[in-house]
RNA sequence: GCCCACGUAGCUCAGUCGGUGGAGCACUUCCUUGGUAAGGAAGAGGUCACCGGUUCGAUUCCGGUCGUGGGCUCCA
């Protein structure tokens, strides 16, 4: 019985097999298109045998970790077949992302698209052969003699940061320094595709050496990489850029400058829109409105530390010999209004909303449709307060995004920041900031991640993260907690004991900045606004010039009543007005013939192409006014 | 800022292996008054991003600048 080992299989039936066994002829008789093994909670190739008693499970192909190992295993087909086309080149780093895998390469030339074409079909050959992957675990020493061999400078620095004894991956000819886990053959790679090449650099640190990252993406069936290929497509026409044109909301000139907002009419209706709202909802929760000026003296900024560590990004100007910064944040102004009087315990806490537009001067390579501006208006607000009301602030604030993140149907992950190396303040507050943070975030119940040292030098936050139509995740929402303005500026508040302290300041954004809202916004929606916020609400069309007088009086009649409606009174025929509506989403179609005039009605007809019975005027208005959102 | 690609009419895109350019939509005018996704005809519209170089001649080739896109880094 020695060499007999007692295995649990994924449904929890036990049997006894010999030693040694290997896991391919278990996985073969449970799941035939498994790519690896868990065993007792690690991840293994099916080509290792099982050596003593364990609990096994397989991981799919068609799993998430599963579609990770064959995207990973096909980053290491790819790196084989360009160093097979390109000998000289050398190998870094090569993973799995979240929709396909990328090898950065150092090559002293730039691969071009009839490259990836050659790279491409070299891939198909290795993966026709069927390769087997090969595990074999070597000592430190051995790796770094085996790639000093092959002159894999990168391997080799890499392998420093590595344990002493490491894997090492061979498929056909090709030897790569990894962890693993990998695919059984390349055969298993069904469906694959080379998307674009991109720079990158080493350890992605700019100082260092340029690297090509070439992207791809891989999937286990043909019908799943058409689906992906299909999804970027549809991702494509919802791009808020596209949309922008087409709708005609805004537009970036490059007369006017890179990263600089134009709004149009419709653009500005929409922006005004979220703006009313935000103001109601900052009024409801206790917030006062104050503005700031767009310029302040440069002394001020020296005081705040802005100018010592944010000038890079800042724009100054001259004015009879005094020096002024135009402002990249709200909060000097704010703190100006909190100094302007005496504050008392009891004034707190004071809550400032600004919605405040700021420049920064954001590197020319990171700008990107409204996602990325260098304009842009926060819907800023400082909360000072005492340090015994931080927690319910901060409840209050991330109960106040989950609302909103709700009416606007959005999905979006938390982030927690904690104390970065680079600090100021003392632990205490830092413990006592970051666990009101995470209690905000457990009282509403909210799944978040934890950035260990990724807080703000002045205080740890969270971050809302959204998605946009290539789910690409941007900003929104940040809550940021402040130890350092308070002090900077020699904030106080008169305690009951008579004695000066200091508040804490929170600063925090709910949609973030407008521009990069309303950019995700539009993805969204694809550019489809709810009937609340869409800048026209509906075209009012006659069928023939006859009608023109009576549809006049529906207009004045709509509009009075605060209805966003257009006229559309032209010589075209119906069909044609309607296709146009449609084109620009409008949510309400509304058809005016003659028998509507006859009847004093209107037909409505919505985007989605139901056409709802003829209604007088003022059925229709309690039909939009419906659709707003109760909060 | 860095790497790569791109820049032709308002939009989407053809095109010229160097001899000053086209389509569809949009726009204007005329005909048409038509009931739920494109009625017809005619017309107008371009310093081929900008600046230099090569050339008898550049939108085309070369260099630079600006802008855009995909990434990297950074951020709302």
């Amino acid at each position: 019985m020695e060499d007999q080992i007692l295995i649990t299989m994924p449904d929890g039936v036990k049997k006894l097999i010999p030693k040694g066994t290997k896991l391919k002829e278990l996985a073969d008789q449970w799941d035939k298109e498994a790519v690896a093994a868990q065993i007792n909670g690690m991840l293994l190739d099916l080509s290792r045998s099982v050596e003593k008693d364990a609990a096994i499970s397989f991981i799919s192909v068609h799993s998430k970790k599963g579609l990770e190992i064959l995207r990973h295993s096909a980053s290491h087909v790819m790196a084989q077949a360009v160093k097979e086309l390109f000998p000289t080149v050398k190998l870094t780093f090569g993973p799995s992302t979240e929709n396909g895998f990328y090898y950065d390469f150092d090559y002293d030339r730039t691969f071009t698209t009839q490259d990836l074409e050659m790279i491409e079909k070299r891939m198909s050959d290795i993966v026709a052969k069927d390769e087997p992957f090969f595990r074999n675990e070597v000592t430190k020493e051995e790796a770094i003699k085996e790639f000093r061999e092959m002159g894999e400078t990168y391997k080799m620095e890499h392998l420093e940061d590595l344990p002493d004894h490491v894997s090492l991956y061979r498929q056909g000819t090709f030897i790569d320094l990894c962890e693993g886990p990998h695919i059984p053959s390349t055969g298993r790679i069904k469906a694959f595709r080379l998307l674009n090449v991109s720079g990158t650099y080493w350890r992605g640190d700019a100082r260092n050496r340029v690297l090509q990252r070439i992207y791809g993406t891989a999937f286990p069936a043909q019908e799943a990489l058409e689906e992906f290929l299909h999804m970027l497509e549809e991702a494509r026409k919802r791009d808020h850029r596209k949309l922008g044109r087409e709708l005609d909301l805004f537009s970036l000139s490059e007369e006017a400058g890179p990263g600089l907002v134009i709004y149009h009419p419709k653009g500005a209706m929409l922006r005004s829109i979220l703006e009313d709202f935000e103001k109601k909802e900052h009024l409801k929760r206790g917030y006062q409105m104050v503005i700031g000026p767009q310029l302040l003296r440069l002394d001020l900024w020296k005081q705040s530390g802005h100018f010592e560590n944010y000038r890079d990004k800042m724009y100054f100007t001259k004015v009879e010999d005094a020096e002024y910064g135009i402002k990249p944040m709200n909060c000097l102004a704010h703190m100006l209004i909190y100094k302007s009087q005496i504050r008392s315990y009891r004034d707190l806490p004071i809550r400032y909303f600004e919605l405040g537009t700021v420049y920064r001067h954001e590197k020319s390579g990171e700008l990107h449709g409204l996602l990325r501006v260098r304009g842009f208006t926060q819907d800023d607000a400082h909360i000072l307060c005492r340090p015994d009301q931080l927690n319910d602030e901060i409840c209050a604030i991330i109960e106040f995004v989950d609302d909103v993140m709700k009416i606007f149907g959005f999905e979006f992950e938390m982030e927690l920041s904690t104390r970065p190396e680079k600090s100021i303040g003392a632990d205490e507050d830092w413990d006592r900031a970051t666990q009101a943070l995470v209690n905000a975030l457990q009282a509403k119940n909210l799944p978040y991640d934890v950035n260990e040292g990724e807080g703000a030098f002045y205080g740890p936050k969270i971050d809302v993260k959204l998605k946009d139509a290539l789910n690409r995740r941007w900003q929104c929402a940040t809550i940021q907690v402040d130890f350092a303005m308070p002090e900077r500026f020699d904030l106080t508040y008169v305690g009951s004991d008579g004695e000066r302290h200091r508040p804490v300041m929170l600063h925090r954004v709910v949609l973030g900045a407008m521009e990069r809202f309303i950019g995700v916004l539009i993805e969204h929606y694809a550019g489809a606004f709810p009937v609340w916020l869409a800048p026209t609400q509906a075209v009012l069309m006659t069928v023939t010039d006859r009608q023109i007088p009576y549809a006049e009086g529906v207009y004045q009649q709509l509009i009075q009543k605060g209805v966003r409606v257009e006229k559309d009174f032209r010589n075209e025929k119906l069909g044609f007005k309607i296709r146009e509506a449609q084109v620009q989403k409008i949510p309400y179609m509304l058809v005016v013939g003659d028998r509507e005039v006859k009847e004093e009605t209107i037909s409505p007809r919505k985007r989605s192409g139901e056409t709802l019975k003829s209604m007088p005027v003022e059925d229709f208005i309690k039909q939009v006014e419906s659709e707003y959102p109760t909060l």
